[in-house]
DNA sequence: TAAGATTGTGGGTAGTAGTGGGTAAAATTA
DNA sequence: TAATTTTACCCACTACTACCCACAATCTTA
């Protein structure tokens, strides 16, 4: 349990209440550092799923995004795509975050979801559409994905 | 005489209990390194059974991970399919590890298994699961086995 | 060989975690 | 300003987990 600051990994299967409010699962809570203040920020992924970052992390990619030239116009759209639909949320007392009504349409999530630990960050899907993304992604990229398997997994 | 920290050899069979708890051989807890904090990170192996690593050699893989950008999509499914299914445990006072319902279903464990130390980490078997894919491998990969000879000598 | 320590396994229990819902404060709108 | 909606905080219930103790079998050691 002793995993590095604001690292993630594992699934979860979670739901969304009436209210739209997500609880964040307590492993991911106890991991966030102390200048998270408790706070994440909450985006959309670049998969059809929802993408939630402890604060710290996310200060990082906008510094990132504030040396991208704006003269190409790929920096723009992707400077504009990636803050867009960001906001931050701190979590309440029994550890929810509120999930914005177009975030959800937009990973098509109705009630039941997969939290998932991705490392820097954490991702929420709709178990099915991931089901369906993970099919198609493997069947075009076997290839690539059993190099990195080699490279990184003992 | 004693072997390298973090190295594993040797087969037991243990018992998981009615609450899901796995002991973990006192031999491999023994050669834990100081730096694992009596932990455990537990994951899904590449063959149908468990794969569990000391907490130190799973953070090499964490972070090879960190560093593949998410903006590549085969970066982003693969640091899924690894993180997804792993999570870290602290073993108890018994020198217990708690398994997760889905990957007890994957590996097709019921009660009875099999820890096998393989080196760097620990495999846990189905023992007739085991039997069934040692026979089908042999039969298919004589001649790579063969070539193997080559590059390691017993 | 006998006493003590270690190890694998079983189970009880208090605290924690996930979920649901009520209500008052705050924000928005008419 | 008043009415309505939204948000934040609080309480409550249930299930689960982590921690504790127990015990029998095995191993170690004097």
């Amino acid at each position: 349990m002793t995993l590095a600051e604001n690292t993630f990994i594992g699934e979860y299967s979670y739901t969304i209440d009436s209210k739209g409010r997500l609880n964040i699962p307590s492993r991911f809570r106890k991991s966030l550092s102390e200048n998270d203040a408790n706070t994440f920020v909450i985006t959309k992924g670049l998969d059809p799923c929802i993408w939630v970052y402890p604060l710290t992390e996310w200060l990082k990619i906008e510094n990132n995004l504030r040396n991208l030239s704006s003269v190409k116009n790929i920096n723009r759209t992707f400077v504009r795509h990636t803050t867009r639909y960001a906001s931050s949320s701190t979590y309440d007392k029994q550890g929810r975050v509120l999930l914005t009504p177009s975030l959800v349409d937009y990973a098509s999530i109705d009630k039941e979801v997969l939290i998932i630990g991705a490392i820097g960050k954490i991702e929420i899907w709709n178990p099915e559409k991931l089901q369906e993304v993970d099919k198609q992604n493997m069947k075009i990229e076997q290839d690539a994905y059993d190099e990195l398997a080699d490279k990184i997994t003992l």
